[in-house]
DNA sequence: CGTTCTTTTGATGATGCTCAACTGGGGTGG
DNA sequence: CCACCCCAGTTGAGCATCATCAAAAGAACG
């Protein structure tokens, strides 16, 4: 709950704008320029006013704040979490590089959620008003777009199944894989990672306690599904755990 | 559990275009073609090929479906569902008119989950593909369609929020009072409604058991904050029930 | 090397689930 | 018209899962 505000004099620098391009990044297979031509992909990047960095524990923006960019994540990783009225928070999911942000903001013009970087990150800042500019002449962008809020739409609901029908050690197991494909597809081992988020995060994210994940892991430690140390986690026998996530395996 | 799959004779009919226009629906203020001038409305109307009846218990589409149609609730209620592999149900949400069906489609082109009709409905057809067409000269439609996938995946945050940290109790105090306020922006009473759905629906939705949402009604009826008489609800004291939601109040 | 924060582990307890029996309304058929 | 059935819902008793509380151990950091 600790978070730290210091930023202090990086600020300027961190907004200054990098010369990097979509076409050049590694992320443009899954980020927001997928499918575009060479050209298609230029107008692109002459909207994105600029790279930004944000430095670990600070916030990319918070609740309330008036919406004006998308961002999509060049490097690092985010969480987001909401607030109710009571104080609680909820983190409503673990973002990482080739992702969008602040996509729930555009029905209200006002962000509904924190975005926290859990690491030192870089992000693309995508004016959204410029984006819109481009859409009328660029439909495999728009199309994209579209999969792109679908798609978190559908990893919502995946939540919702999560958290409503799902046992701790099914909804943690469901997480490490998870984050194994997402890894994957990015071209990072799928079975040897660092977790960038605390034990309280994840717990939070999964409804359980700390201490529950805490247990958990010691309990996958234990059968030989996974090696802990710290924060670098490995899967030992990955099917084991799909069959835990998907619920036709119990470790009773 | 008990679907019905008797439409029979219907079919052809209930699928027959009815003259219905945008432009006479009571829903144009909030579905889709919200803040398009006339001529617009007429244009969107042209590409909306018939609107389709589906009766209670039947599905609109399933699981696996190609996609190739969003649909606007007209009339009714329907809730989706998600299956995970093991075979039980998530709810993942109630919809009524002037709701948006299908937007989890879009991103893979199959739907993601069934779409059920709690009672007879009535709904818009509407072909992705040629509403894509109408994006490029229809920045105000695209804006609201925009708004709508932003609004789902806000929603959706909520229903997290909602189980992952909230009791019984406050569940279902949030769902009461949600309903309420979906129905007073259509113009219905925010007081007195009946649930379209089944207690093991609501349940399922909120991640409880039709038990347990059975003593809460008596619970919340005994306190004086409703009136329940089978499926017919009358919110009592709305103010209580919010503050419950909220989790500023308790029901010790 | 001490301080602080995070994580682990243990003991206890409450919330909500499971299982079971019962109630009541709505439809059907004799 | 009534008896019956069937299904949705209600209510109760016992129990499991996971939360809570507490304390100690281990990592991180100056």
């Amino acid at each position: 709950m600790n978070i730290a505000i210091a930023q202090a004099p990086s600020t300027t620098s961190s907004r200054a704008a990098m010369s990097t391009r979509c076409s050049a990044c590694s992320m443009h297979q899954i980020c927001l320029p997928t499918g575009l031509k060479e050209d298609d992909m230029d107008k692109l990047d002459q909207i994105i006013g600029r790279r930004r960095k944000v430095a670990r524990d600070t916030h990319l923006y918070r609740v309330g704040d008036p919406f004006t960019n998308l961002y999509a994540i060049r490097l690092g990783h985010f969480k987001t979490h909401q607030v109710n009225p009571s104080g609680d928070q909820q983190v409503t999911g673990f973002q990482m590089a080739g992702e969008l942000l602040g996509m729930d903001a555009i029905s209200t013009d006002r962000h509904h959620c924190d975005a926290i970087a859990l690491e030192d990150s870089e992000v693309c800042e995508i004016p959204f008003s410029r984006l819109e500019s481009l859409f009328g002449d660029m439909p495999v962008l728009l199309r994209h777009f579209h999969r792109m809020m679908s798609q978190e739409i559908t990893r919502e609901q995946s939540v919702m199944l999560l958290l409503g029908n799902m046992r701790a050690e099914q909804r943690f197991a469901a997480f490490l894989t998870n984050l194994s494909s997402r890894y994957s597809v990015r071209g990072y081992s799928s079975t040897d990672f660092q977790l960038r988020m605390t034990r309280e995060e994840i717990g939070n994210y999964l409804g359980l306690t700390i201490e529950s994940i805490s247990r958990l892991l010691s309990k996958f430690k234990k059968r030989g599904w996974i090696k802990v140390s710290n924060r670098q986690v490995e899967l030992v026998d990955p099917a084991t755990l799909k069959e835990v996530a998907a619920g036709t395996k119990t470790c009773a």
